[in-house]
Parts: structure tokens; C-alpha cells; sequence
DNA sequence: CAGGATCCTACATGATACTG
DNA sequence: CAGTATCATGTAGGATCCTG
């Protein structure tokens, strides 16, 4: 793995990288924003409305839940279904795309769980020294 | 997985969850923060001293560098090893932490690689319409 | 060489009020 | 119900200068 990880860092700075323009960063945006990532594990359970979403998460401001959506429709990762009745509903439901993401997001999600508790020892450790 | 990842959140959730204090956010901030994962991948090529590492990504400031390396060290991701002469040279490297975060990290920059070019294209389609 | 200390700004997010 | 609009704020990050 070594070498291939190394091999990719080499072609991006090859084609010019820039990190404030970087397309691997274009995805990790949606891992790093408050919000975007526990909208798709939502979503992944069953496609809900938008109300319902609030409710799910419940700290989240309708501003940022519907920023959050826009951004992640935006990139095709969530699909936006408007049905004509009074009063309107929404329904927001993953695509493929933002399903398959499901995949390498969990294992991270995975690594995060297994390792928290070494991480907040070490941090403990740090901060009293 | 779906049943896995909806039990999970659930657990959490059971567990009195709050997304400013979470445990999980706690390792995705790493990813979210600017340069900490660029830095995790030199790191990962061999080890090496501040300076060569300010290099190696040229746009970044010398105090995001001290900053994003003293996160990581408190995290235990990333060792500091000084040694003693003059002027002092400081060696950091990867953790065995540090090192198997790399497995999950790569997953999910792969799958960034191979979805880039369909979620530009719909988000160039989304800002035209 | 490897930083520390300060100052400053932009942007992400929150709070609140209003609407078709 | 599903938003939009506006204002307020905390903080990540950059710029610059200094030091053992």
C-alpha cells in the first residue's frame, strides 16, 4: 500500500495540486461539514421528508439542514422528490452515488470506534503532561 | 450493512449523542482539518523533519504545520522525536495509530478517485439548471 | 532549524423571523 | 410542510515578526 499511496501523492502534485482546489478534498468536505454525513446515515436507513430529518437530528437549524441537502444534492449523492399535494412534502432519498459512499464512510466509522479509546488515552496523556 | 450502520446509530443515540461531543467526530476532524490527512500521507512515504515536511506541501503556513502536528501528536498518530544538537533537528513519523488510520483513509480517497468526474458532472449540472 | 506569539480576516454555523 | 432571508458569532486558518 505503501507505494501506491505514495505513487497517488506524486501524481496529483505532477498535475498541479493545489489544495484549496483538490478533487479528492471536494469529497472530504462532506466527511469534514457538521452535518452532511449524518444526513446520508440517516438516509441510508430508510429515504425520509424533510421534517422528519429535523427530527432525526435534532440540534441541527433548518438552515443548515437544508444548506446540508442542497450541498449534498448538488453532487448527486442525494435525490430531491417534490410530491404536489397541499401542504407540500419532500422526500430525500440517497442516489447510487451517495449509497456507495456508505461503504468506504463505514469502514472509517469502524476505525473511529476501535480506536477512540487509544486516541482520548493518548490525548489525556498528552494534556497533562 | 444497512442494519449495521442503523443499529449503530442507534447506540448512539441510546448513549444521550450530541454531535459537538462526539467520539467519532473526534477522528473525523482529522480528516476535515486542512492538512493533518496531507500530512498523515507524507508521513506515511518515511518519516521526516518539520522543515522537509514544510516542503513537501508547499502552501502551508510554518504555524499550521506546528499546529496540525501538535493535534496529531496528541492524538497519538504521530510521534516527535528531537534530537539533541545544534541547530536541533526534529524527526516526526507515524504511530502504529497513525499507521493502520491509513487502511480505512485510503478506502475512502479511492473511492473520491473513482467518483470525482460523475459528482463534478452533477454538480455543474445542478449550477446550470 | 524548529518553532512561539500576535494580530487579523473569512467563512461555517447558529438564532430568529417570515412565507407560499 | 418546507423552506428563505437576515443578522450575529466563533473559530480555523493566514500573515508577520520574533527566538533559543
Amino acid at each position: 500500500m505503501r507505494d501506491l499511496m505514495t505513487d497517488r501523492i506524486e501524481q496529483w502534485k505532477a498535475r498541479g495540486f493545489d489544495p484549496n482546489n483538490c478533487p479528492v478534498r471536494m469529497v472530504l468536505d462532506h466527511v469534514a461539514a457538521k452535518w452532511t454525513s449524518l444526513i446520508l446515515l440517516e438516509l441510508e436507513k430508510e429515504p425520509q421528508r424533510f421534517n422528519a430529518l429535523g427530527r432525526a437530528l435534532p440540534d441541527i437549524s433548518k438552515r443548515m439542514l437544508t444548506q446540508s441537502l442542497r450541498d449534498l444534492e448538488r453532487d448527486g449523492m442525494v435525490r430531491r422528490k417534490v410530491y404536489d399535494t397541499k401542504p407540500p412534502s419532500v422526500e430525500y432519498s440517497l442516489t447510487d452515488v451517495g449509497l456507495s459512499f456508505m461503504a468506504p464512510f463505514s469502514q472509517l466509522l469502524d476505525w473511529a470506534e476501535k480506536n477512540q479509546s487509544q486516541i482520548l488515552a493518548a490525548r489525556s496523556g498528552y494534556d497533562k503532561s
